[in-house]
DNA sequence: ACTTGCCTTCCACTGAGCGGAAAGCGAGGC
DNA sequence: GCCTCGCTTTCCGCTCAGTGGAAGGCAAGT
């Protein structure tokens, strides 16, 4: 049995995901298999540094303190930090939706995002993670992932809209043509009536870190206005990332 | 002495702030005060679990599920998804720096924070702390904080600039006026060059529970479109809060 | 008044955690 | 090459922090 301390403090707050922010403690007991008093004195130790917060109701939520502390990891120090004025900038400029995402996995996970009301509304939100092979971040992930991820995510082309890519051969076409083009697209393959531009952002040795991209309703007359301005934004954020590699 | 296994982990994770977001081992057991072999031992608990990451030097940084975690907060999951729209609307707007704080003790915790290359360049970051009396959203949240909070930072108002108020009759004199016109403005006196407005954000029962602000270089033209923007824009975030509430 | 589902407190047993010691592992310096 | 210095990793026997069943309290529902 996994019964160090350390892992019984870590189930507790595992036990928090997106559908449960909010728990009541015996529900905390339960989601993490363990004992109610064990729950009970570990929750109560968690509660008191911070990590995790008591509302009126009697229910836990994640802390101010933990919260804190996720500030703190290099996604968010680094990259989203060097990234956040540009994304800015790109908003302002077109009133799009902006997102930027690095690869977890096979899947794309959305390190930030801006949205205005004008926005088309899309499904993603900070923190969540979408399939590789319907996105236009995903793609351009995707196309510069190493060699197993991207044969592993060919096998499960899910379907998402009618319009979703499920060929891998198909797929595998149209990611050769990122590469060589330093762009993506897609039409309605995540959400009907929502089409992205992305193109990735490169680090130190020009290795891709993320991909930054932008949804709009409709593609066809902007398409190269806004590939220059990701492309420029793109440069930018590599550029301040890596001058802030060195502090 | 403080002896709790919990008490050992969560000094770890306390041994990372703004200033020390990359450790080595021997560092972590050092801020933390705890042997080497036994930081050694729970670190490697925290790092395969995926609170912490190792990097490729060896150094510690907070892991992605640690970022994950903290986007379960109430902070970040209600108040700061709720407004985020309306923030880049004023952005949008605007094209100046907007900042949504509350309060969090005796500070201004800055919980997001929009900027864009053309924007003011302002200390603040996210998770960032500021004092109250010098900034447009500390203004606002002291003058909405409970008397004793308000009595305590009276007492202590530290010069930042020339312009800073360190006479508390004056700074009171101002909140008085915040309250009764429903916005608060600083002049220089946070960073010079940089003034800025601010509005309340009401939520259940008319409570305040955060501060929206705006930061540009001068104000006297544009003041009333600027609070008029900001109040609509306050609004909305206490609606959407409202009906988030019950869910 | 009884039931059900929460939360909290108590306390005697015990094995998880402790940490000093020693060995490994590189990166400079000479 | 050899030595040193600072960091990391592994080992192992003693012991005290952690455990969790049990019992009691509190609030809401029937």
């Amino acid at each position: 049995m996994g019964a160090t301390v350390t892992s019984r403090v870590l189930d507790l707050l595992g036990a928090f995901d997106s559908d449960h922010r909010r728990l009541t403690l015996s529900d905390l007991a339960r989601r993490a298999g363990l004992p109610l008093a064990t729950a009970h004195r570990l929750v109560g130790e968690l509660t008191r540094w911070g990590a995790l917060t008591r509302l009126a109701t009697g229910e836990y939520v994640i802390g101010r303190r933990l919260w804190d502390l996720g500030l703190l990891s290099p996604v968010q120090s680094g990259l989203r930090q060097a990234a956040s004025p540009f994304l800015h900038d790109l908003y302002g400029a077109t009133l799009a939706t902006v997102h930027l995402a690095v690869r977890d996995g096979g899947e794309a996970l959305y390190v930030d995002r801006l949205a205005g009301h004008v926005s088309v509304p899309v499904v993603s939100k900070i923190g969540s993670r979408l399939p590789l092979h319907a996105t236009g971040v995903g793609k351009v992930l995707l196309a510069y992932a190493p060699e197993d991820v991207r044969t592993e995510a060919l096998g499960r082309l899910t379907r998402v809209t009618p319009y979703t890519i499920t060929q891998p051969a198909l797929l595998t076409d149209q990611l050769r043509r990122v590469r060589t083009a330093g762009f993506a697209t897609t039409g309605e393959e995540m959400s009907l009536g929502a089409c992205s531009v992305a193109v990735p952002v490169r680090g130190e040795a020009d290795r891709v870190v993320a991909a930054l991209g932008i949804v709009v309703p409709d593609l066809r007359r902007e398409q190269a206005r806004l590939v220059s301005a990701l492309q420029v934004a793109a440069r930018g954020i590599g550029r301040t990332l890596a001058s802030a590699q060195r502090n």
